[in-house]
DNA sequence: TATACGTGGCG
DNA sequence: TCGCCAAGTAT
């Protein structure tokens, strides 16, 4: 099916849309909507850390790195992650012969740690699969960990120049304005698969396949922006259908979801006289799977505040530690929940013995382990930390 | 197909 | 202040 005949599609779905909207978007053929976007980008090209000079190819492990941590985080977060990270396991095997709690610590802050598990496991899985050097197909990448249907397109297209688009919400929001796609996501997506397919068939003349998909994702980023889209200077412009509606920020069109229910519990922060901070490393898998935190409560919607003392750590060597309740809780809002922890503290002397599975964490090693941010802002709270060094 | 999974910035 | 959102993947 040609880029027409899925406009014609598009219309067909949109019953209230006039049929004469047909003949203003859309005058050109659809390859120089292809070349136009390349012409923008050659013209706006961002210079991002992880990005190759121009006409160059990138390095497929710095590919690979940006668009992991680049997953559902944006990119003046990333920036400084990506260079620290860089510096630190300047190339797969260094990364692949890392312990992965020092893997997990150069991502602390980052959030969604399954991405830092899984890209060790990647590394390694390279390592051993294919002697160190990426695949360069779309789905011998789609089967490493952590590397899905957008990223395995991405390093296919970026690093390989290989003919695909990978579509992220960027890529999304760009066509559903364009073609003014009534379905809803996630069901849309198909659609929208299909349409990015038949974009990559346009590029074709130019051969420049990781160009056009960076481009098409700067444009959403920097142009076709969720608010405010700043149509005015987008080259597509002309044959966007929303565009010519007039109503292009309500696409794309999402189905609602739900929010979670406020979740509470108690955490213990057990200060030594040294400064050393009582620690435990959290569950391999999960939520903050394999993250350091201070033993704490199960979270629960029903938490009973006067029942908190019952999860306080017994350290060892002490005849019973005297808890103070802070004032306040410290407040985090995670994706699937909201969350609010009371938090007590206590203090002890140096003779005290860590309980079984917890150990003692020193000031100037808080900074350098895997410790994610809602256990910073309770530390933070305890006035045992500033706020995190960057 | 739906849900779990972090965090920070912005209007 | 608060809801939305950001270059998704695994199960």
């Amino acid at each position: 099916m040609g880029a027409k005949a899925s406009i014609a599609k598009t219309l067909a779905a949109n019953p209230g849309f006039s049929g004469k909207r047909r003949e203003a978007p859309r005058a050109r053929p659809a390859d120089l909507l292809a070349v136009d976007l390349l012409a923008w980008y050659d013209r706006h090209r961002r210079n991002l850390p992880w990005r190759a000079p121009r006409g160059e190819r990138a390095d497929p492990y710095r590919v690979w790195l940006s668009e992991i941590m680049l997953q559902q985080t944006t990119v003046a977060t990333v920036g400084p992650y990506f260079k620290r990270f860089l510096a630190r396991y300047p190339n797969l095997r260094s990364l692949a012969e890392a312990p992965l709690d020092d893997v997990l610590a150069a991502w602390a802050g980052l959030g969604y740690y399954s991405r830092a598990r899984n890209l060790h496991a990647c590394a390694r899985a390279v390592v051993e699969r294919h002697g160190g050097n990426f695949p360069r197909s779309e789905a011998e990448l789609a089967s490493l960990p952590g590397i899905g249907p957008y990223t395995a397109a991405a390093i296919a297209c970026i690093a390989f120049n290989e003919k695909t688009v990978p579509v992220d919400g960027n890529v999304e929001r760009v066509l559903a304005r364009l073609h003014r796609v009534a379905h809803e996501l996630p069901r849309a997506k198909p659609e929208l698969r299909e349409l990015a397919r038949e974009l990559a068939e346009d590029v074709g003349i130019a051969s420049r396949f990781g160009d056009f998909a960076q481009a098409l994702m700067d444009l959403g980023a920097t142009i076709c922006r969720p608010r405010q889209p700043r149509c005015m200077i987008c080259p597509w412009q002309a044959a966007c259908l929303a565009k010519a509606q007039g109503d292009q920020e309500s696409f794309p069109k999402k189905s609602a979801k739900r929010e979670g229910n406020l979740r509470r519990g108690a955490a213990f922060v057990v200060s030594r006289r040294d400064g050393a901070v009582l620690v435990r490393k959290r569950q391999e898998k999960g939520l903050l799977g394999g993250m350091v935190e201070v033993p704490g409560s199960e979270w629960s919607a029903d938490f009973n505040e006067a029942a908190a003392l019952a999860f306080a750590p017994r350290v060892r060597g002490e005849s019973g530690l005297a808890w103070r309740r802070l004032q306040g809780e410290v407040g985090h809002v995670f994706t699937h929940f909201p969350l609010e922890l009371i938090v007590f503290v206590a203090s002890i002397g140096l003779g005290a013995r860590a309980p079984r599975g917890c150990r003692f964490l020193a000031p100037a090693e808080i900074a350098r382990a895997a410790v994610p941010t809602l256990m910073i802002k309770v530390l933070a709270h305890a006035g045992v930390l500033p706020r995190r060094a960057l």
